[in-house]
DNA sequence: GTCTATATGCCGATAGAC
DNA sequence: GTCTATCGGCATATAGAC
């Protein structure tokens, strides 16, 4: 409970000038002076902490696995107990980014997905680690619901779905400058979810997901 | 008729190269040397006939939109002619892409949506022109089945929800370098797609969609 | 660990003869 | 319309004092 002003190292500024950087840029796009004045550090100091610039990505990648639960998922739960509920807050999180982006919003780990060349397999094996985390938590929010859902519903692969709605969409959402694609592709995600849970008895879930 | 070997133009020639270059590397990774030596061409001629690097890319976004049908289109439906087979054909069409590339594709407008700066509006209008291109032919199809879908299916928002689908589904594979994700994404669909069909009288196309 | 100064190379774009 | 030669700038990365 002090309240210091948290004396952040430079190592620790570095990595969250990349997260900051290389999602409102993209990776290439970002400079080494982008990243240094960002920070606040200076080159020779870069280079003590990391090899290239490509390490960096490295890092912010292993950070973004952590960050999943305190800053995405933790806030984005918060008052919804509902697992299937869970799971459109989550997809609303990402209508809040792009609304906040002025609808540019691009997924830092979906634009990088693409950016990145496949030879760099270090830097897309970490890349999938963070899909598989959040598919993960999708997962487990379709566990929590499985008596629900139809009996033949394959959990993980729902979950993998739910990802890549929401990657499409976030895509779709920039080109366009709109949110409309993304919420077309969620309220089309929700009937698709109103189906898996129609012959199952407690529909609890019927707020307002047609409209 | 004839068998003259097709004397491309130069400007064609910069067009076809960046159609190759700017699909395998992204916009910002393909240097106008790489241009110009895939192409043939000196560096004075390509600024003969662009004002920019810039201008070619806007050039090959206008191309792939006249492109859609006779190149991407026609292949994928030759011998389909059920309606609901044909969106399934086309998302066959990219898989053959997935597996062709060693699962790095990257589908070219989607990289180009999440690359490229938000401030060059005129060529995201491109990029949302090319994705309503492809929207569209799928709108068609699901038009030309609309009496097999249950009422209440809005079809415009569905075509924009398959293509949502193929770009999150082509954007998983490439980071997981497999096309296991694309795969479970369009089987998810496809199961989507029955629902939709379900309560419909003919029920013509189940042949092995759930494995 | 941090600083300034700088190496080295490729980038997009241009000049100007033919 | 095409050629060669080259510009100025910024890229990542390094050197070496403190």
């Amino acid at each position: 409970m002090s309240t210091a002003p948290a004396p952040t190292s430079t190592r620790e500024r570095l990595i969250q000038a990349a997260v900051a950087l290389f999602w409102e840029k993209g990776y290439a796009n970002t400079s080494m002076s982008d990243l240094l004045s960002h920070a606040g550090v200076n080159s020779g100091s870069f280079y003590h902490f990391f090899d290239s610039k490509e390490e960096l990505l490295v890092a912010m990648l292993d950070r973004y696995l952590t960050m999943l639960q305190p800053v995405l998922l933790d806030p984005a739960w918060e008052g919804v107990t509902d697992p299937i509920e869970r799971i459109f807050a989550l997809l609303g999180r990402y209508r809040a980014l792009i609304l906040q982006t002025d609808c540019t919003y691009g997924c830092p780990i979906g634009r990088l997905a693409l950016e990145i060349s496949p030879e760099q397999r270090d830097v897309h094996k970490l890349l999938a680690q963070n899909f598989d985390g959040w598919a993960a938590a999708v997962r487990g929010c379709l566990d929590a619901a499985a008596q629900r859902l139809t009996r033949d519903v394959d959990r993980d692969r729902l979950s993998k779905f739910v990802l890549t709605v929401m990657e499409g969409g976030v895509m779709l959402s920039r080109s366009h400058r709109s949110v409309e694609p993304f919420d077309a592709a969620v309220a089309e995600l929700r009937a698709y979810f109103d189906c898996l849970l129609a012959s199952a008895p407690k529909s609890k879930t019927k707020k307002n997901h047609r409209r």
